[in-house]
DNA sequence: TAGTTACGGGCGTCTAA
DNA sequence: TAGACGCCCGTAA
């Protein structure tokens, strides 16, 4: 990029390479175009489209009712090839003016006419019918033209996070890019300046009213110009409180690439969109649960904690009453706390690539950097301009909701406690089994109709051998994610290993305008067979499967002497497995087998639980201490030191437990002393129950849970102090239990530890003592006369 | 501005005695 | 009043 400035020049006339940030509709007099901002190494570039039509489709049935109205919204029909998935013709409907083709569709709806592919975006389509996906090149010359590129930029941000009262007036605007920090605060007497924060690591700056405030926060972001606008809960906060702020004093916030204004809509759930044009907004929260990353508790606070091992803040119980007087009082200690925040965002963010990811899985599937989930529209974007070429439109979602596939295979258990315990699991097996018997959509309509040549599946379905793409698209991921293994890109191998997990989900959710029930148990069924059989065949070389759940085995490896031994025993189990599904495979089917079965892990003690109060062994729960090769550690699934309902308590109570049982130390008197220690109030800070209210108070109609009973009492005892209750839909509620039931924690309180007794360390003793001929009931018994 | 099903365990509520 | 049943939540994969 520093080399002659004409060569530059002249490639960005002729060729751009750039990566496309944001994508919207441009409405010119001709028509609607389609305008796109690249990130380029020349930096920001808006390239648009000559007019593009909105496209529908109806089936040729449909043709002259709609011929009959068409005109009116400027609708024009012509025939095509293509046909639905059942094999009806169908007509193309195109308008050139996103108004009348909205029209258009109502006019259909009220008619009882079906149409196909309407709700596709005209910016979404130009692009996917062109297989652009995040990477483009495009070339200016009389008119715009697009392909797919290989360019991965690296954006840049800038982190913010704004303080306000709870009536959405501002105090400060804290901003971190490029390793700098500023602070913009309401504060018209000049109580500091930038010299008092020097050494703090940012730059304080007073304003003197909101407007100024606003006004130096676009014109530094106009300044900075950054491709990303980051933030923790930046949408549903942030932004909708700048926005609704700005509004109310009569202005608008000019941070667009092109002049233009934020945009924030809210839809009828709590999801919010923010429009920037040229630059997206990424959510921290929104951003990690897209890469699969899980957090008991999404506060920043708890996020650095768990991710940095950052020092927790410190917060007071009303978080706002303490901003507020810090405004008044101290307002560098504001600013400071605000910069902070920034700063953690963006300490995240590098630590978690998440931007990287998010690049990542825009090149592959075309979603916008802004946008979270999408695992369908990922699915379409991918899919539909392999069905057009096959001669076929999607077909709809089925509206309701569509049957029920079943899902993958729990084995029952054999409980007990026990020594070498190996972990062999299918890697990828959904995607395997995609692969292998050739589930794809265009498949199963094309096995049905040349059943001679296909594969079968279940429920009647039958797969084509040779016209399918979904088996292709994952072979491409899969071998991308090799090359990313390869090369040590984790951002790269994460992105790809959850479009292709996203795959199966998609084809079983009745979200979905490719779901058929055919599909997705055709996957799940032949889950079922395959670990069935790998059981039998591991049994038919001796040793006994106690366990195993979709696609993993636990396999008891009685006789073992070592750990050398059991590691080898795994390694060639799975190896002897694999040789029996290439066989079978391919003596059944006549076709490649893509399952890989892989020795995960070595447990050196393993434990099994029953069912609570039954002998029956239990499904999704188990303990096991791994052997030296893979760490030594203790892996809990399903158990209650995982269950964030639990109290620290139980969890640590089974947590030490458990590591003092595997390695070989008594147990007597922890147990006892854990005991004593409830009840003589040492550990009240460990007895807190914390659980999600997944609806309001209020709809709780059938059962009154604690949590509800708890949250209730502290709604009330808000109310009756004239403040808002504080335990809405989706919060979380923290509780304890006295003498008379369940009670917020906030709230002054006695405890009833002799339910912390009984509910959360007897279960747990009891589930696993007897194995090592020791009773919870018999350690304890003095302790608990006393009570 | 739509990924899935299977499962355990606590506990409230209903029902049959 | 014991036990069956179902709501509710969080988890495994």
């Amino acid at each position: 990029m520093t080399n002659s400035l004409t060569s530059t020049k002249l490639n960005a006339v002729d060729e751009i390479n750039g990566f496309v940030l944001t994508s919207a509709i441009k409405r010119t007099p001709q028509g609607d175009c389609v305008e796109l901002w690249l990130v380029t190494e020349q930096g920001p570039q808006v390239v648009v489209s000559e007019p593009q039509d909105h496209v529908a489709f109806a089936s040729t049935n449909d043709k002259e009712r709609i011929a009959l109205f068409a005109k009116d919204h400027q609708v024009n029909i012509f025939d095509s090839h293509l046909k639905t998935f059942e094999q009806d013709d169908v007509v193309v409907l195109k308008c050139p003016k996103q108004r009348d083709y909205r029209q258009f569709i109502q006019r259909c709806e009220q008619h009882g006419i079906t149409l196909f592919e309407n709700d596709i975006k005209l910016t979404d389509r130009f692009l996917m019918e062109r297989f652009v996906y995040g990477s483009v090149i495009a070339k200016r010359s009389r008119t715009l033209r697009v392909k797919p590129g290989e360019f991965r930029p690296t954006l840049s941000y800038v982190s913010f996070d704004i303080e306000c009262d709870e009536d959405g007036r501002l105090f400060s605007i804290g901003c971190v890019s490029g390793g700098l920090g500023k602070v913009w605060v309401v504060d018209p007497e000049n109580t500091y300046s930038s010299e008092d924060s020097q050494s703090l690591g940012y730059e304080y700056i007073p304003v003197k009213d909101e407007r100024s405030l606003l006004a130096d926060w676009c014109e530094y972001i106009n300044a900075i110009d950054p491709d990303v606008l980051l933030g923790w809960n930046v949408k549903q906060f942030d932004c909708s409180v700048l926005e609704k702020r700005a509004s109310e004093l009569g202005l608008k916030l000019h941070i667009g690439r092109d002049g233009s204004a934020m945009q924030v809509r809210s839809g009828n759930s709590d999801q919010v969109w923010v429009e920037i044009v040229g630059r997206a907004v990424v959510d921290g929260i929104e951003s990690l649960k897209t890469m699969t990353l899980f957090f008991d508790n999404f506060s920043l606070n708890n996020v650095a904690h768990e991710l940095l091992g950052k020092e927790k803040l410190v917060h007071d119980a009303d978080q706002l009453a303490t901003i507020k007087l810090m405004f008044e009082h101290d307002k560098l200690r504001l600013a400071h706390y605000n910069y902070l925040d920034c700063q953690l965002v963006v300490e995240i963010s590098e630590h978690t690539q998440l931007l990287n990811f998010l690049v990542l899985r825009s090149c592959l599937t075309g979603l916008s950097v802004s946008r979270p989930g999408g695992s369908v529209a990922a699915f379409i974007n991918t899919y539909l301009p392999h069905v057009h070429r096959a001669g076929y439109i999607s077909p709809n979602r089925p509206s309701d909701g569509g049957l029920a596939s079943p899902g993958g295979y729990v084995m029952t258990s054999q409980p007990g406690l026990y020594e070498h315990v190996v972990l062999l699991d299918f890697k990828s097996l959904y995607p395997s089994i995609i692969r292998t018997f050739l589930i794809d959509p265009v498949g199963l309509v094309e096995g049905l109709k040349h059943p001679e040549n296909s594969i079968p599946g279940f429920k009647d379905a039958q797969f084509s051998r040779d016209s399918h793409f979904l088996p292709a698209i994952i072979d491409h991921l899969w071998k991308q994610r090799d090359q990313a293994k390869a090369d040590k890109d984790e951002p790269r191998s994460r992105a790809i290993k959850i479009i292709m997990n996203s795959f199966y989900g998609v084809l079983g959710s009745g979200g979905c305008p490719f779901y058929d029930t055919r599909l997705a148990s055709s996957i799940t069924l032949r889950g079922h067979e395959i670990m069935q059989a790998t059981k039998k065949e591991i049994e038919a070389q001796g040793y006994k499967v106690i366990y195993g759940d979709t696609d993993s085995t636990f396999v008891w490896l009685e006789h073992c002497k070592s750990n050398e031994e059991a590691i080898e025993i795994g390694n060639i189990l799975a190896e002897s497995v694999n040789q029996f599904w290439q066989q079978t495979i391919q003596s059944e089917f006549n076709t490649d087998c893509y399952l890989d079965m892989e020795f995960e892990t070595h447990f050196q003690q393993f434990f099994m639980p029953t069912i609570r109060n039954s002998e029956q062994g239990s499904k999704k729960r188990y303990v096991g201490k791994t052997s030296p090769a893979f760490g030594e550690q203790l892996v809990f699934k399903g158990m209650e030191s995982v269950r964030s309902d639990w109290t620290e308590l139980a969890k640590s109570f089974q947590t030490e437990l458990y590591q003092r049982i595997f390695n070989q130390q008594p147990v007597d008197n922890f147990i006892r002393n854990v005991v004593s220690d409830v009840l003589a109030g040492k550990r009240n800070s460990d007895l807190v129950y914390r659980k999600r209210l997944k609806k309001s108070v209020e709809s709780y109609t059938k059962t009154r849970p604690p949590h509800v009973k708890a949250a209730a009492m502290a709604n009330e005892h808000a109310v009756a102090q004239q403040k808002s209750p504080p335990y809405l839909a989706k919060t979380y509620i923290e509780y304890v239990i006295t003498p008379t039931g369940p009670f917020p924690v906030e709230l002054p309180h006695h405890i009833d530890y002799q339910h912390y007794v009984e509910k959360q360390l007897r279960p747990i003793a009891d589930s696993i003592l007897p194995h090592i001929g020791r009773s919870f009931s018999q350690l304890v018994t003095g302790q608990l006369q006393l009570f």
